[in-house]
RNA sequence: GUGGUUAUAGCUCAGUUGGCAGAGCAUCGGAUUGUGGUUCCGAGUGUCGUGGGUUCGAGCCCCACUAUCCACCCCA
């Protein structure tokens, strides 16, 4: 038991029928994100730290996975270093590689990177694992996969209508009702600004991002003991009581934020949003902007942790399942800057696909066929009806059947109950009679009829 | 980083006041020497997470460690 080979903390291994199921996830992201013109790219696993560092706060730095240098890594630290430098200076020394974080940040670095060769506006998605030195719980694993798509070089709202649009059909095809948040970081920042704290909008969005699950009291504690003063936590009461639909949310919030530039940029963001959204559905309603294919919310408490959002964010939820989001966003207007390239606006989610997994096994909803991949086994009683076999298979593989011949003649019992357990449909059992004949005794594992038959009727049959 | 949970067969878990180590599932064999899934019969398997302590005696009580899961922080 305890000498049992295992895996890191928060890693899994996948079976063949979670690989069945993990597949189809990808294969439906992967057919939706193409039918909006998104084309795959990958970047490597592990990224310089120095492009990765500083990108995703305090937290995030703390959180990659560092690689050790190679070779003589202990050469660079001397005593003096070890005694006195800091941790961050000491990682410094010996690890100049980390594991990538997200895909987003890596996007950025290589669209600046490839400037030259890329077509602007660019869309792209990339669907590969990411590491975080995170605890692991539920829903939560140190090693998972994104599924990211972004559009860079373009302001165009369009694009985030068209992402609320791939969030809608991925869900609808995978059978998973969900829920978009959606908020807008100007306005946040127009908030902070009319409270009069504009240099604590972390602190305040961190915050009230809580306020569905710790409620208004607490946010309000938590603010006053963050050391915001007594009228600005008052002045936010309105704007954390904001009620009624969409549009309704924004026309009070168009008051209060009045006089409040970034605000009201903000609400005319979302507006020309909702608008489009609601053009592009059929039965769209541009004047109450309640589009009825997904339940879009505006959610003035989203804020979302990643610090480089600049523009409309979003988050999605399971509405059957209790999970933290399972697909997330927004747009971010200098990403790309930091790197060297400004004037770059990019939008693009993530589409947790580890968490899309839970929520599916949750509910059931995986399809029954995912597994079976082999079409008919060929089972045997002896060693020349296996190379008999042997030929006939290499016949079927030519004509596209997907064909195992059962690797050893042994007890029929143990062939069928291989067939079976693999949920093989058909079985070609093959003895001396049937050789004679220059046939196969073809039996159907489902109906359990069997008959006779030649290669041609074979092929026929499955 | 903080708090808690759990650790017993391949898997999921029982195990009473401290007194012979258990069940279901899975596996294997047989009923059925050319036929799976259903049924019946039979069989095997344990460093009780690791190390120490208390006790005549510890799976059970105490301590430490490790792993695990859950919650917080943060996030997909």
């Amino acid at each position: 038991m305890a000498q049992k080979p295992s895996i890191p903390k928060g890693t899994r291994d996948f079976s063949p029928l979670e690989m069945a199921r993990r597949n189809y996830i990808f294969d439906t992201i992967k057919s939706v994100f193409s039918l909006y013109g998104f084309q795959q790219i990958e970047t490597p696993a592990m990224e310089n730290l120095s492009t990765l560092m500083g990108k995703y706060g305090e937290e995030g730095d703390k959180l990659l996975f560092k690689i050790l240098n190679s070779g003589d890594w202990k050469a660079a630290v001397t005593h003096e270093a070890l005694d006195n430098a800091t941790i961050g200076a000491l990682t410094n020394k010996v690890s100049e590689k980390g594991l990538r974080y997200d895909l987003t940040v890596p996007f950025a670095r290589f669209v600046v990177q490839h400037r030259e060769d890329i077509q602007f506006p660019f869309k792209r998605y990339q669907i590969q694992p990411v590491w975080r030195a995170d605890r692991p719980q539920k829903g939560r694993y140190r090693e998972f996969y994104q599924c990211d798509v972004d559009v860079v070089g373009t302001n165009s709202l369009l694009s985030e209508v068209e992402l609320i649009q791939i969030v809608e059909e991925v869900y609808r095809r995978l059978g998973i009702r969900v829920s978009l948040h959606i908020n807008n970081r100007k306005i946040l920042a127009g908030i902070a600004e009319v409270i009069g704290q504009p240099e604590r909008i972390i602190d305040i969005t961190v915050a009230i991002d809580k306020l569905d699950k710790i409620g208004i009291d607490n946010v309000n504690k938590e603010l006053l003991d963050k050391g915001l003063p007594q009228e600005a936590v008052d002045a936010l009461q309105p704007i954390l009581n904001l009620s009624g639909t969409n549009t309704e949310k924004l026309d009070q919030l168009e008051q209060v934020l009045a006089g409040c530039e970034v605000g009201l940029k903000g609400i005319e963001e979302l507006r020309t949003i909702f608008a489009l959204y609601a053009a592009s559905t059929q039965d769209g309603n541009l004047a109450t902007y309640e589009p009825s294919g997904l339940q879009i919310e505006l959610d003035l408490c989203l804020a979302r942790g990643l610090n480089y959002y600049t523009g409309a964010i979003f988050e999605v939820k399971a509405l059957d399942v209790q999970m933290g989001s399972i697909t997330g966003g927004g747009r971010y207007d200098n990403l790309t800057g930091i790197f060297g390239m400004p004037n770059v606006s990019g939008v693009g989610i993530s589409f947790g696909a580890d968490r899309i997994y839970d929520v599916l096994s949750e509910l059931n909803l995986y399809p029954e066929n995912l597994q079976s991949t082999t079409q008919l086994l060929f089972a045997t009683f002896g060693e020349q009806e296996l190379l008999y076999a042997l030929g006939w298979a290499k016949a079927l593989r030519e004509k596209g059947v997907s064909v195992e011949v059962y690797p050893e003649p042994t007890k029929m019992k143990k062939q069928m109950s291989y067939a079976d357990s693999k949920k093989i449909p058909f079985v070609a059992i093959v003895g001396g009679d049937e050789m004679t004949a220059g046939k196969v005794m073809l039996k159907n594992m489902l109906s359990g009829e069997q008959q006779l038959v030649t290669l041609e009727e074979l092929v026929q049959l499955v």
